[in-house]
DNA sequence: TCAAAAGTGTTCTTGATACACCCATGC
DNA sequence: GCATGGGTGTATCAAGAACACTTTTGA
């Protein structure tokens, strides 16, 4: 059942980087390529734009179909129309990133696609396609953003501590922050709510649980406000 | 000569949103449709995107051919997909933003288009499609961007004065600010370069004369500096 | 000489930075 | 009782905000 134009057309791909954070390192989903080109590559899960649906609606619908993701932060990141970046055809793909609680997806063993696994940004295979330009752009956009919209707690488990929040920004910002200043101005904000539960976890002393007050923030940032880490 | 495919197809457009400052306001750059749909509304310069060049290609095609503008800052801004947002079909949008000089191209009496026209922020006509969503979208990009890059002086001629630099960030921003803070601050990153021309324009004091320097600029951002106003 | 915009410093307040020790727990 | 990470306050410094008058020119 063929569909024909008057004037030749590219193609519409959607690619999604997303981004998780296992307590200390900063990592990416990436899917083994079952079909050419690039045949088993890694590469980011993404597909075809259906004419149905939106972009958003594909980024969605491909997160689910091939890493079994849902409910996650996800924003369009930029378009890449490289007249070569397919070798099939001329391909255009909107690139987005999403944000994934990974201790809440335990072990996260992708959904149907034949391979899906967590690599650290530091040790990334040889991607498809320009997808390593992609990730490139991505980071910088992550990297910018979580200083300035409260984005980083898309990363932790609803409930986190004061340190697992200092060791996320250390590891998406590459620096070291001092311990007392960084509870200072977060605690100042007034968006965080302490918890009456506890963490145990190795045989330490046990640390405050907090979570992330978002109706706060939407009513503050009404008012003017401006979140900055 | 059709074109023919397993699957339908989106067809693919740019759009741009091209901001010009006379001084006073914030501007943008309509074109009168001269076809259906939307016969006769004003719209942003754009058109289809052709399957041997890049969306940046294109973008700056439909500017040279509707506008008759060259050699201006041109920067990736977002898609859209709404599914309806064309008439005919299917049609997704990569818009672009745009900052002239428009004290260079003077009066600016537009390209081949039937009609093109500036038009203040404040006093935009109905749009066609749904470009006032896309003009949104760059407006609030254009505010949070001229606070951390310093694109500002693509809105102004090569040599300005710091008075004139003060009421585009007024202007931009939608807010009064300290003329002397104003120029400490700006003046204090050493990236203007005082020439020795000076001003006069109506009966007045004449003000001194200034230029971006882009190469320090790039040489102090490789270093990790970052403009802020 | 007047109107209009250019130009210039200091004080105060606020937020950023630097820094070291005790606490609670599991083993 | 010790190893491990959790939790806390102050003093200093830098940057931002507020603020009013003199200068230069053309008409």
């Amino acid at each position: 059942m063929p569909f024909t134009y008057a004037y030749p057309r590219a193609a519409l791909t959607v690619d999604c980087v997303v981004f998780g954070f296992d307590g200390a390192d900063l990592k990416i989903l990436l899917i083994r390529r079952g079909v050419a080109p690039f045949l088993g590559s890694w590469a980011l899960p993404g597909g075809f734009v259906r004419v149905t649906e939106t972009l958003d609606d594909a980024a969605r619908r491909e997160l689910a179909e091939e890493a079994g993701l849902t409910q996650v932060f996800l924003e369009q990141l930029y378009s890449f129309s490289g007249v070569d970046r397919d070798p099939r055809e001329r391909v255009v793909s909107v690139a987005y990133y999403a944000l994934v609680k990974l201790a809440d997806h335990p072990t996260m063993s992708a959904g149907d696609a034949s391979d899906a696994a967590w690599f650290p940004l530091t040790q990334l295979p040889p991607l498809a396609f320009d997808h390593a330009e992609i990730v490139k752009i991505a980071l910088e956009r992550l990297r910018t953003k979580v200083r300035y919209q409260p984005i980083g707690f898309e990363l932790l488990p609803k409930q986190f501590t004061l340190s697992q929040l200092q060791d996320l920004y250390e590891a998406v910002l590459r620096t070291a922050m001092d311990k007392r200043n960084f509870r200072k101005k977060i605690l100042a904000m007034g968006l965080l709510i302490p918890l009456n539960g506890r963490t145990q976890l190795g045989a330490h002393r046990p640390a405050q649980l907090f979570r992330f007050d978002a109706k706060k923030y939407a009513a503050l940032k009404k008012r003017g406000f401006h979140f900055e880490l």
